[in-house]
DNA sequence: GGTCATAAAATGATTAGATCACTTTATGAC
DNA sequence: GTCATAAAGTGATCTAATCATTTTATGACC
C-alpha cells in the first residue's frame, strides 16, 4: 500500500526543507528566534506571503512558533522524530480504550530498558516528578494529572533511547486532555502515586524484571477503572 | 518541565481546526477533495493569504495535500494519532542504532500480540507483503526495501490495534530512505525473506512467544548489520 | 541614580487584487 | 468513437498597503 514515489517538490515545501536546514546549521534549539518573514523572504529570494506560507507548514508541525509582535521561534517539536497529532478528533469509549492497550504493550518493555540503563538524567527528572506528585497530593493540586504524565515520561527518558522517549511523549500527549477527565472522575490519587513509586523503585534499583512487571500492572489498572465508567 | 499553559488562540490555528472539525463533519477521508480556497476562505469570512496560511499549517502535518490545477485534499495523516516528522535532519550512524534499538524493543510485543488478534486484514496484508517480496526478489526490484517495510507495517496492523499500529508506521518510516541505502548495501534479501516468513509464521499458527522470539531475532539481526558498516 | 509611563520602532496579522501555471473538463474536428 | 484543442477552474506567487502586538528606547519624575 501507499507507494511514497511521488515527490511533488513545490517552493513551499522546498523552502520549509530549507529553513529547516538553516536552522540545523545554525545550531538553533527550541526556543531561540529565527530572523523576521521580511528578511528571510529577502534572503530566499520570495514574496512575504510566499515565506509565511513555508513557516506555517512548520508550525503545523511544532518545529515553528509564531509569535505576534515578537518574532518566529524553534518550536519544541524541532529534532523530534516522532509526534502526536495536535489535531487528532475527540476520542470515544472505545478509542481510549485501544490506546491504553497499546501503552499496556510499549510502557513495561520500556520501564525495563529504563532499569538497566538508569539514565542519570532521566532519573532525576523520574525523582522530581515523584516529589512534585506527592506535594501536589497534600495541597490536593489540580496540576496532579500533568506531573503524572510527566513520570511516565521521565521512566521512558531514563531508557536513553531518545526515540522511544519521543514514542512514549506522543502516546502519553495523545488525547490527553481526555485521559485526565477520566481520571480525575474516577481514579485514586494515592493509589496511582503508590504504583508510580514501585514502577520507579525497581528502576532505581536496578530490577528490569520487576520495572516491567510494576509498568504493566500500573497500565491494567487505569484500563480498568477507564473500562469500567458508564 | 514544559508546561502547556499557554493556549496561544491566533486567526489561523482556530481556523485550521476548524477545517479539521468541517472535514470530520462531512465524513471525509484521505483523498477526498474539499472546496476550493476561494470557497473556504468565503464560508469562514476571510481573506483568501490567511486561508491558505491556516490550510499549510495543515499541510505540514500531513493532515491536508495541496495539488496545484487540482484542489486540496484530504491527506494521508489525517485521523492518525502518531505521525513521523518529515523534516527530522537526515541521521548519523549513531542515531541509526538508536532507532533501531528502539524498535528491537518495541516490535517483539507487537508481534506477539498480532499471533493473539490475528487481525484478518492484517494477515491478508502480511501474505500479499510476503509474496510480492518473493517476486521482487526473483526479479531483483528494487523496490524490495519498501515491500519490507510493508511488511513490518502489516504485522502490526494484525494486532488490531490502530494506535500501536501508528507507532510501528512512525519509526519504520523515520530515516526509512537512510536505511534503505544501508541494507541494499549490506544486507541480504533472502535471509531478510526467511526471517520475514518465519515470523509470518507464528503470526499466521498464533505462536505469540514465536513471534515475539522471531521478530526480536530478525531486528537483532539487522542491528548487526548496521553497527557492522564502516 | 533609579523607576515608570510614554513614544517609537520592529514584527507579525490580515486584507485586497492582480497575474501566472497547472489540471480538468468541455468542445469539436476527424 | 478518438483525439487534439479550447475553456474554465484552481492553486501559486507577487505587490502593496494597513492593523495589532510586542519590544525597546526615551525622558520625565521621584
Amino acid at each position: 500500500m501507499t507507494s511514497s514515489a511521488d515527490f511533488r517538490r513545490t517552493l513551499s515545501s522546498d523552502l520549509a526543507r530549507a529553513v529547516v536546514r538553516m536552522v540545523n546549521d545554525n545550531g538553533l534549539g527550541p526556543g531561540d528566534a529565527l530572523d523576521s518573514v521580511k528578511v528571510l523572504a529577502a534572503r530566499f529570494d520570495v514574496a512575504v506571503p510566499t515565506m509565511r506560507e513555508a513557516l506555517r507548514r512548520l508550525e503545523g508541525l511544532g518545529v515553528l512558533e509564531f509569535r505576534h509582535g515578537s518574532g518566529i521561534y524553534v518550536g519544541a517539536n524541532a529534532g523530534r522524530r516522532v509526534l502526536a497529532n495536535p489535531l487528532s478528533p475527540r476520542p470515544n469509549q472505545g478509542q481510549l480504550i485501544e490506546l491504553l492497550e497499546a501503552r499496556r504493550r510499549i510502557e513495561p518493555p520500556i520501564a525495563a530498558l529504563a532499569a538497566q540503563v538508569q539514565d542519570a538524567v532521566g532519573l532525576a527528572w523520574m525523582e522530581e516528578s515523584l516529589a512534585r506528585a506527592r506535594q501536589q497530593i497534600a495541597e490536593r493540586d489540580d496540576a496532579l494529572w500533568l506531573t503524572n504524565l510527566d513520570f511516565h515520561r521521565a521512566v521512558a527518558a531514563t531508557g536513553g533511547n531518545g526515540v522511544l522517549a519521543e514514542v512514549l511523549d506522543s502516546i502519553v500527549l495523545i488525547h490527553a486532555d481526555a485521559q485526565r477527565e477520566i481520571l480525575r472522575l474516577h481514579g485514586d490519587a494515592v493509589e496511582d502515586y503508590d504504583e508510580h513509586a514501585r514502577l520507579a523503585a525497581a528502576v532505581r534499583e536496578g530490577h528490569p524484571a520487576d520495572a516491567e512487571r510494576a509498568a504493566a500492572g500500573h497500565l491494567e489498572h487505569v484500563a480498568t477503572i477507564v473500562r469500567a465508567r458508564s
